[in-house]
DNA sequence: TGATTTATATAGCGATCACTAATCATTTCT
DNA sequence: AGAAATGATTAGTGATCGCTATATAAATCA
């Protein structure tokens, strides 16, 4: 029969699924913050203890690095705009206006993952955990970039900063309890900006 | 000779300024964030032992919640409004667009205390501080709400909410070392959206 | 089969957390 | 002066933190 994708090694085999490990790390990091939960609880979500955790992990730390990786990834701060961004006729304004709208939806659909696991993990205290969503902000944002100046180019860096801006007080109010609806409000006025700064033209 | 402001009482006399204490304890937690800074270090940086500042502020969430009230008595969310706000004739997007702009500003000037106080404590893991500092956030968009409701009532809802998510946003930018001007760019695009929703008619 | 390798579980490490009991010092009251 | 009241200091409380030493279980290798 076919190969495994990995071969198994010498040793004994892991007891549990590490996909399925991640995503109950990645639900209780993105409900409470990277400060909010411990090696403990996080051990306990996954069915596991704290020394395999190590082992499969090797650090609360990494463990949130493949977390946001894995994040960003499944559902990242510009992922509607990998495709139109290939399109030379792309129309960012209606573009970037959709992403926002998305936004809205995405962070208030379940209210226990409220918010944005990205933009609210660059909030926190623990200096190495708010670089590391740093860095996958940053990365996102030069997606962004990226996609506007294909049009814009003179205008790429503010409208980018602005998006990102905006969708970061929209988790914030998300992560407050505010609805679908009141965040959607705020980014179709968010996106009268976008207009005006990117005609159709 | 005058009475103090409050005739000292029966006991031994407080060795420091309780103000002044204050003000070590507000730039603590505006560097450091509610949990990023313990009463140790509080207390250090006050000039006292742990024991006197429990006996002066009660606890730590407690003295948190002096420190969000002067902060926002000093420089609040709305601060620049509540003058225009009481002028019939005020053109509120005018004033919003300023308390962008000063937001920018103010976010940027002290590296070492980058940010609103009150909208990255809204952000923090611990419940029961995130709560204080919702509190706070909330009473200024409600004010901010008011203000714009003079002239534009049923505009006065979102209005609002846009407003405090860009400066939510502009927060974070500014914890991340953004510059003053790059901050400025945002409000100012920011500031498209107010003019195009509160038309000075 | 026996050696090697890797994962598991139990139990606990030192450090830090918010907080305080006990004692002493300094003030005002009678 | 002596009693009463309040603040300051020292030294530590139990709880939780991220993390790990140790021993055992389960797999492949020779």
């Amino acid at each position: 029969m076919s190969d495994k994708i990995k071969t198994r090694g010498r040793g004994r085999p892991r007891a549990f699924d590490r996909d399925m490990a991640l995503d109950q790390a990645q639900a209780l990091f993105h409900a409470q913050g990277y400060e909010g939960v411990g090696v403990a609880a996080l051990a306990e979500a996954m069915g596991i203890n704290p020394p395999s955790l190590y082992a499969a992990f090797g650090s609360k730390a990494l463990l949130y690095a493949e977390v946001l990786d894995r994040y960003s990834r499944a559902s990242p701060l510009s992922e509607p705009l990998i495709g139109p961004a290939t399109d030379p006729d792309a129309r960012p304004a209606e573009a970037l206006t959709n992403l926002l709208r998305k936004a809205a939806r995405i962070y208030s659909a379940d209210p226990a993952t409220a918010g944005c696991l990205v933009l609210e993990g660059e909030r926190s205290t623990d200096a190495d955990a708010a670089c590391r969503a740093r860095s996958c902000k940053d990365a996102s944002v030069q997606q962004l970039h990226g996609f506007i100046a294909v049009t814009h180019p003179d205008k790429a860096d503010v409208v980018a900063d602005y998006v990102a801006a905006v969708m970061s007080g929209m988790s914030a109010d998300a992560r407050a309890g505010h609805s679908t609806e009141r965040l959607t409000a705020v980014a179709n006025m968010a996106a009268l900006a976008i207009a005006a700064m990117l005609p159709t033209a």
